[in-house]
DNA sequence: CGACACCTTGACCAACGTCAAATCCGGTGG
DNA sequence: CCACCGGATTTGACGTTGGTCAAGGTGTCG
């Protein structure tokens, strides 16, 4: 019972755009596990797009006809319930990957929260490349398992920790990925706002800002000028993270 | 367009003594994107191991080694705080992948709920197969990000729902789940205890008892016997599920 | 300089957790 | 068949964390 990809039909690549190959991003991004040859392909098959903040990018439940890549900017991406209960599953910088549970329809929204820029890859010229890079898929799994274990983070983070071990958990992750990625990770640059958090954390608002009172007077963290974070004792906050 | 599974008529036809080709649950595992010479070279790899109700599979932050398949019985995924806090990431029937995240180390620990059997697959051998079976990690990625959604309702109902609307979540979502893998769906049989119930869905034993009670007293369902749950109403237990 | 969105703080509240005590239930042995 | 044991489940009384509601502060951008 062999696996086929549907192969994609319809009108030829729109070529356009700089080469990949001197992509800012290329090494933290899925193009990083691509040759020269494939790379050719993947910029015949690719667009640059750009989002203002507040801007949709994807929206749940819409037919997944699109796959993109953060260039520059930020994006979160975010469940709702019908009577408006948010919860946001992710927030995205250059080089992550949206879009790439690969199911008809979108799992979850996704907004811009500053003007960003986006390589966008019609989905099923990327499931055509699949086929033929072996390359490609496997760096797709290398990349939906680390989500998967971001995920499982989550969901401990989620389920079983106090409002203070959450924040904690989220400013350093946020500065371990912003240094993973070679952006500035102290002072951390907070690209989204308080009630964005309350609603990565499972919070609300008043809590966040409480539990940031809390963290400051502690001495744990200075909250500095344009609504960054500087982390002045890393171990510390470490700590309690798991409830130290 | 989708990836879509293709199935090939009739049947594979490798006798091979084999046991792969004549699985029980080829067809709703990993092992259902392989042909028969695939299957073959994927036999030759394979054993089978049986664990105990209560024994672990795989320990959290251990050389991920091993990547396994449950055949039969049913597995709980979970991750530990230091205080011994626990969250259960994810429980796992016939047909269900273990491991999937191919990082350095398991990110989870995994524990037999009833006498289990699994086909258990060295890691390095597998990743070889992938880079000559493309179908192969096609596959695993298909799986991967179906996890992945999956992980995303759950981080909605861990950051957003209210207990009540957690249970009848989950009591769908087995139902559903044990449908699709053809089997019993109702009533649902429980593999799990109240504790693991509670420490999936992020609350204590108390208050799962607790609301199990009021979805009973409310007629929505029935606690049969063998700690079986009979649905007696899926249209406001899935109205339950949303805040309905 | 004023409007508006965002953030902080305070007072009070409710959902769920904690602690404790029945009750149930399957397994065991007489 | 029945009594008993131990763990799981249920139920009850009460406590706590974080939510809700409301007011005031801060900063940014016309």
């Amino acid at each position: 019972m062999p696996l086929k990809l549907v192969q994609s039909r319809g009108s030829p690549a729109r070529a356009l755009g700089a080469p990949c190959s001197a992509c800012d991003i290329r090494d933290i991004s899925i193009c990083g596990s691509l040759s020269g040859d494939e790379l050719e392909r993947l910029r015949q098959i690719v667009s640059t797009v750009r989002f203002a903040a507040g801007q949709a990018v994807i929206h749940e439940g819409d037919p997944a006809e699109t796959l993109f890549n953060v260039v520059a900017g930020a994006v979160k991406s975010y469940k709702l319930l019908p009577d408006g209960r948010r919860q946001i599953t992710g927030f995205l910088f250059p080089g992550d990957f949206l879009g790439i549970a690969l199911n008809d329809t979108y799992a979850y929204t996704a907004e811009a929260l500053e003007a960003t820029r986006l390589c966008r890859f019609p989905r099923r010229r990327i499931e055509a490349l699949l086929a033929e890079f072996p390359n490609l898929s496997q760096r797709l799994l290398v990349e939906a398992s680390n989500e998967l274990v971001a995920a499982q983070d989550q969901m401990l983070l989620l389920g079983r920790k106090t409002a203070k071990e959450r924040l904690a958990s989220f400013l350093l992750a946020l500065s371990d990925r912003a240094a993973r990625q070679g952006r500035p990770h102290n002072p951390i640059e907070l690209s989204m706002s308080r009630g964005d958090i309350a609603d990565y954390l499972g919070l609300t608002t008043e809590t966040i800002s409480r539990t940031f009172t809390q963290l400051r007077r502690s001495g744990v963290i200075r909250l500095a000028e344009r609504g960054e974070i500087e982390i002045l004792q890393r171990q510390a906050l470490r700590a309690l993270t798991e409830g130290g």
